[in-house]
DNA sequence: TTAGACGTTGACGCCGACGTCAGGACAAGC
DNA sequence: GCTTGTCCTGACGTCGGCGTCAACGTCTAA
C-alpha cells in the first residue's frame, strides 16, 4: 500500500501521513525501488488510534504511547501502562480545565445579569453615537 | 503619559500597547511633537476592561465592542448591547465546548477502566521491550 | 559630551497541525 | 513524444498574541 491508498482509507491527507512521519510516529515499513512509501495494513490501525484520540482533544505527541504499544504489537493502543498513564493525565487536565471555564460562565453570566439590571444607555450600539458624549439620557 | 508609563500601571508590555492600537483597539489619544505616544488616563480602563476579558478567555476582537462602549464615555464596558451580545454567545460557546470536554472526558474515563480491566501486557511500559513481538505472557 | 533610558517603526520567531505550492522523478497508456 | 497520475523533498503560509531584535531618534542627568 502506497501514501495515497492508505490516506484515501484513513480518511487523511498524504500530508497529515508525511507530517506524522516526520514526528516520528508512523514511520513507513519500507520504500520501494522508486523511493515511494510503503506500508502494511497495520498502519491504518495506527493512523485511526492517532485520529481517534486527536477528536478526543490529544495533541499529537500525547498520541505517541498509544502507537508505540501498537507498533510494540499490543492488542490495543492503551494496553500499555504509558497509555493509561495519559489517559489519566488527559482526564485531569480536561477536570482543571472545565474547572477554569465553568468559574468563567458562571462569572459572564452574573455580569451579564448585573449589566441588564442597569438602566439602558441612550445612545447606545456600536458607540457610533456620541463620540465622547456623556452618556446620560436627555435632561 | 506615555506608553511606558501606561504599560507599567496597567501591567502589561509596551508591544503589548503597541499591538492593541494595531488592531485599533487602543489608538493613543494623541502624540509628542517628538511622535511619542500620549495616553489620558481613561486608556487604563481600557486596558484593564481588555485584560480582565482575556482572562475569562475572550479573543482580543471580542473585547472591542466592550473598549468601544467605554470609549463612547459609557460608565462601563458591558453597558452597551453590543457587549451583552458578545457576554450571551460567550456565555453559549462556553456551555458547548464544556459540554463536549464532558463527552471527552467520560469517554476518556470509560476507556481508562476498560483498559484496566483487561490483564496486564507481558512486555508493556514503553514498548521498548519486544518489537513486533507477541504481547501474550510466556507459556 | 556622553551615557543611558526612553521612544519610534519594521520585521522575524514562536506554537500545532497541517495546507499549499514549487519543482522534479517515474510509470502507464495513447 | 505527450499527457495523466502518483510520488518525492523542501519550504512557506495559516491563526493569535504577543516576544524579541535591529537600527534608529530623542530626552535627560551627570
Amino acid at each position: 500500500m502506497r501514501i495515497g491508498e492508505l490516506a484515501a482509507r484513513a480518511g487523511v491527507s498524504t500530508r497529515t501521513l508525511r507530517y506524522y512521519e516526520s514526528r516520528g510516529l508512523l514511520p513507513a515499513a519500507d520504500r520501494g525501488a522508486n523511493g515511494h512509501r510503503v506500508y502494511g495494513d497495520d498502519a491504518l490501525r495506527l493512523v485511526a488510534q492517532i485520529r481517534t484520540l486527536q477528536d478526543f482533544g490529544f495533541e499529537l505527541e500525547d498520541t505517541r504511547p498509544f502507537v508505540e504499544c501498537l507498533r510494540a504489537g499490543h492488542p490495543a493502543g492503551d494496553s500499555c501502562p504509558d497509555s493509561r498513564a495519559v489517559y489519566r493525565r488527559k482526564i485531569a487536565e480536561l477536570d482543571e480545565l472545565m474547572a477554569e471555564l465553568r468559574a468563567a460562565r458562571d462569572h459572564l453570566t452574573a455580569q451579564l445579569a448585573r449589566a441588564e439590571a442597569m438602566p439602558p444607555p441612550c445612545g447606545a450600539g456600536g458607540a457610533g453615537g456620541g463620540r465622547g458624549d456623556v452618556p446620560l439620557c436627555g435632561g
